[in-house]
RNA sequence: GGCGGCGUAGCCAAGCGGCUAAGGCAGGGGACUGCAAAUCCCUUAUUCGGCGGUUCGAAUCCGCCCGCCGCCUCCA
């Protein structure tokens, strides 16, 4: 597949070290609040291409970071008199559930820069030791005159930096660029310098190393990381071992407000809990994959809402079962339907460095082909084996779609609790018995209400049905059959 | 100032040198349905921010201009 190189600023056709292996390294959230939806973003496009280099055969190691101590961590603990491991344990929680809702699959490790202080302190003194770093007073510096490709990611050179002016003055820095690797802070963990804790950019080239090695292929983040972080990470690194530290940066654009970027300073931000509350996961999933990862997608509730409305076309097929309770007829149906396989198509646009919005356009060219033929075999009133074939090839390139973009298919079926239980209610009024399945619980009402057809009490049976439609089920009377699906 | 990105229909958004400019939302007309929902058929950009240039041929390449945004400080 071709991939973005923030590196050589061009698409490149990627090429793992090793061959059917991938090593995958993404910046997770600093755990100091709720992520809003610019980390749903980063988290999301790095899922997607985690399972399509899945699906493309790959054996992936993807590791995904908590960064559990720095000073937004330590600011938090103090405003609500808390521990900072307490701020962090419930933040990672909160980011967990997070995940969890937007059907994010679990990376292979997500490790905790706390748990590996001992592999930081190593990775700094071997930098001391090498003269890429020194000590001042408690605090360890990475010295950036001696790295010579410093700003190869960013573009930028020192003098750039420097003249750019905001650079902090410290004066117990050699260069005002060089950036801390340890930070002199009493109570944290013990080191050779002293008690103190690790600056920001040293855990994630420590963890890269430790779970991946000294060269791996993809690393990713959101586009803001690029400088210092990213940068950062390759002097540490590349210092360190003198070889390649990454292949391949893959960075994602930022979710925008009213033109300017989603974030904190500028208060302008949804938590993912806030956008939960009005949309379901797969809906947020669909909006931020509605537009190609390296764009600056709008976030607006308009906007939201159009993903909610194209997303409700891709349920509705999808849960449609009026076709499958057609009657079955051997005699040949004078049509004109032939299956053709997007497979191709739809792979090719996630070949081409993630193009989920052409994926998406193709998932809509199966859709319309699911339609025509429901809405073809209703108006004939049957089908055959012929267009049943072609009908159910369709469908499970749907679900293998669906299921490479990171859709949750299981919670497309799943029933609110609510109306679960309003369902149950209703079956006991009825008289009928209670099962622990709520299909079943379903079915039984709807074969009581073909009881009442077949004795012809349409009255009531037609209540029964309202009562359904009611509580959001699309109901579908067929020759001694009914169709429900809950359409929400 | 340095570096990077964006501008395609009412809205969202692909396309990045050549078949009729994908797809979605919203809108209009028709069909199906007792009604509704869902769905089907038809319909919605001679034109891609502007002006030049390269080319047999450009939304796609080059130049200039206009507008918007990001990074250079913590940030996905």
């Amino acid at each position: 597949m071709k991939l973005y190189n923030t590196l050589t600023q061009k698409k490149e056709e990627f090429k793992p070290l090793k061959e059917n292996q991938v090593k995958m390294y993404v910046c997770g959230p600093t755990v100091y609040d709720h992520a809003h939806l610019g980390h749903a973003r980063s988290a999301i496009t790095f899922d997607v291409l985690y399972r399509f280099l899945e699906f493309l055969g790959y054996k992936v190691t993807y590791v995904r970071n908590y960064t559990d101590i720095d000073d937004k961590i330590i600011k938090k603990a103090k405003e609500e008199g808390i521990s900072y491991k307490e701020v962090a344990e419930k933040y990672i929680k909160s980011y967990e559930e997070d995940m969890k809702a937007l059907n994010v699959k679990k990376p292979t490790y997500t490790p905790k820069v706390t748990d590996h202080i001992k592999d930081i302190i190593d990775f700094v003194k071997a930098l001391i030791e090498k003269g890429y770093a020194y000590e001042v007073d408690g605090d360890v510096y990475f010295r950036v005159s001696k790295f010579k490709d410093y700003g190869k990611l960013s573009k930028r050179s020192l003098e750039d930096m420097l003249k750019g002016a905001r650079v902090e003055i410290n004066e117990k820095k050699e260069n005002p660029l060089d950036f801390a690797l340890w930070k002199k802070d009493k109570g944290f963990f013990p080191s050779p310098w002293g008690e103190g804790r690790p600056g920001w950019h040293i855990e994630c080239s420590t963890l890269v190393r430790k779970y991946l090695g000294d060269t791996i292929d993809i690393h990713g983040g959101g586009l803001d990381l690029i400088f210092p972080h990213h940068e950062n990470e390759i002097a540490q690194s590349e210092a360190l071992t003198g070889k390649p530290f990454v292949l391949y940066w893959v960075h994602n654009g930022f979710v925008m407000v009213n033109k300017e970027k989603m974030s904190k300073s500028l208060k302008n931000f949804w938590t993912i809990k806030d956008a939960l509350k009005e949309y379901e996961g797969n809906v947020l999933r669909y909006f931020l994959i509605s537009v190609h990862y390296r764009t600056p997608i709008d976030f607006s509730k308009e906007n939201l809402n159009q993903a909610k409305q194209a997303f409700k076309k891709i349920k509705n097929v999808y849960l449609d079962k009026a076709f499958e309770f057609l009657p079955l007829t051997k005699k040949e149906i004078k049509n004109n339907f032939e299956y053709i396989d997007y497979k191709k198509e739809f792979i090719e646009a996630l070949k081409d460095d993630l193009n989920t919005p052409k994926a998406l356009s193709v998932i809509f060219k199966v859709v319309d082909k699911l339609n025509e033929i429901i809405s073809f075999g209703i108006s004939k009133r049957k089908r055959n084996e012929y267009l049943t074939n072609i009908y159910e090839k369709y469908k499970k390139d749907l679900k293998l779609f669906l299921e490479i973009l990171g859709f949750n298919l299981k919670e497309l079926e799943k029933l609110p609790s609510h109306i679960e239980k309003e369902i149950r209610n209703f079956a006991n009024l009825l008289g009928l018995e209670d099962k622990e399945d709520i299909s079943m619980v379903l079915e039984e009402i709807l074969n009581y209400r073909n009881r009442l057809r077949k004795e012809k009490k349409f009255e009531e049976a037609d209540k029964i049905r309202e009562k359904l439609e009611n509580l959001g089920f699309v109901i579908k009377d067929f020759p001694g059959k009914t169709l429900y699906y809950f359409k929400g």
